[in-house]
DNA sequence: CACGATTATATGTCTAGACATATAAGTCAA
DNA sequence: TTGACTTATATGTCTAGACATATAATCGTG
């Protein structure tokens, strides 16, 4: 994640297609401030003119970026420069495999411990789920060129996904394997920071007392529970980044 | 054959259009994992048929859906379900004071520091501009009930918003000022995880050696940077919660 | 079999219209 | 002044075509 990367995009000698170059034309009159949030941009009838092409062209423009939440459309006043109101940032939270082999290290994965059991309370607490089922709980280190990464704590709800238990964790790491194995997926992160435990600074090799990122991961898919994660990140040297989306 | 007639006219009992009825039943068929990662979807001119619609109405829903990163669209090979690749979920990081009040709590402010100076060259490192141009340095609390929730350490580059020189920050938080004077901005937040230091253990009122929730976020506007902020979260009280986006 | 040329086809973009609908703004009466 | 009614208008959706373009499949040749 190098930073302020994205924008470069050359790209030298292409011909966009018009709607295209519409839509970069007001993106870049908004993003440099020229119109400000609450400006009024050019009825649509306007940019037909400007650019001499029909309705729909200019329509497919200003739908995107209503899309994109750049600006806001209402009948009969206009389409305006939506007004920042919070900042939302897209944290990309890759499965850590992929994330170390993209930064080029060498992937390590130890498992530590995993059973398969009927829910306890806690468990069916952690889940959300009411009823008794079976669960796998999965302990397991990730590793970048023999370093500790991060350690992980999973639930797997198997009534959700019966296929897990014939999935060796031993050999794939779970997160790897629910991501090619459960389609799609809705989840809530929860960041928070801790300081390591006598176990936790045993498995990330620091010092007991040293700052951990934590980072709890609920997945479901269409309101049925697949896994509940938590994960420890040395905090020294482990970083997310989230880029922006300014408004 | 009994709706061949609902094209064009009166129909007032239908209230969702077309267009989102056909990106709503894809998008379910997706999300349910009826049809799974990488399986195609009907083409636009079997979807024209199953709704009795144009080209252009299938056309927008499947569009839409692509601009949502939810399908793949592919010449002459035709749309496809995205194969799932990272979870990047959505960091909504408020303006601190929105984000107390909004809690319904007591929002409270207390500026420590606030500096005018002429960049040194850790200011410029910091901001990543290489020309010494002058700068605003502040150091600020924010509390909610009148308990510690965030120390802020900010700098603001005046050369790209002068106006911030006449800003009293005494008066208004840094953070506030900046979102309501600078239309658009981009930005890149890096989270990460320390022990509090003698300095911040005092601001926030915890113990040396606490754990600490650091966001560091660096701002800009166009190519030209507004304001780097570090900002240091009690980690044992305070969660960043980011909701979702399976994919 | 390998490989380049051709073809078929699904998507990408665009047009010049149409009617629907929400609503800002103006009008008029109480 | 205020509230109810009317009107004008910008966006929302949709059609039935058109040509462009990338590329999967097929075909032909060495």
């Amino acid at each position: 994640m190098s930073l302020a990367s994205d924008r470069a995009k050359p790209r030298a000698t292409e011909k966009p297609t018009l709607y295209k170059r519409i839509r970069l034309d007001i993106e870049t009159r908004i993003l440099t401030g020229e119109w400000p949030p609450g400006h009024r941009i050019p009825f649509e009838h306007q940019l037909m003119a400007r650019y001499r092409c029909s309705r729909m062209t200019v329509n497919k423009a200003l739908s995107e970026l209503a899309q994109a939440d750049l600006i806001e459309r209402r009948r009969r006043a206009g389409s305006f420069v939506r007004r920042p109101q919070h900042m939302s940032a897209v944290l990309k939270i890759a499965d850590i495999r992929a994330e170390i082999t993209a930064l080029g290290r060498a992937y390590g994965y130890q498992l530590i411990d995993c059973r398969r059991r009927t829910a306890t309370s806690a468990d069916r607490a952690r889940l959300g789920v009411s009823t008794a089922g079976k669960v796998i709980a999965i302990a397991c280190r990730h590793s970048a060129d023999d370093v500790p990464f991060a350690v992980e704590d999973r639930l797997i709800d198997l009534s959700t996904v019966p296929e897990a238990a014939t999935a060796d964790f031993a050999r794939e790491p779970p997160g790897s394997w629910l991501l090619h194995h459960v389609p799609w997926t809705e989840a809530e992160h929860t960041i928070s920071a801790v300081v390591a435990d006598a176990r936790t600074a045993k498995a990330l090799d620091i010092a007991v007392g040293a700052p951990c990122l934590v980072i709890d991961r609920y997945t479901w898919r269409s309101a049925r529970t697949v896994t509940a994660v938590r994960l420890h990140y040395p905090g020294e040297t482990h970083r997310l980044v989230a880029r922006f989306k300014g408004g």
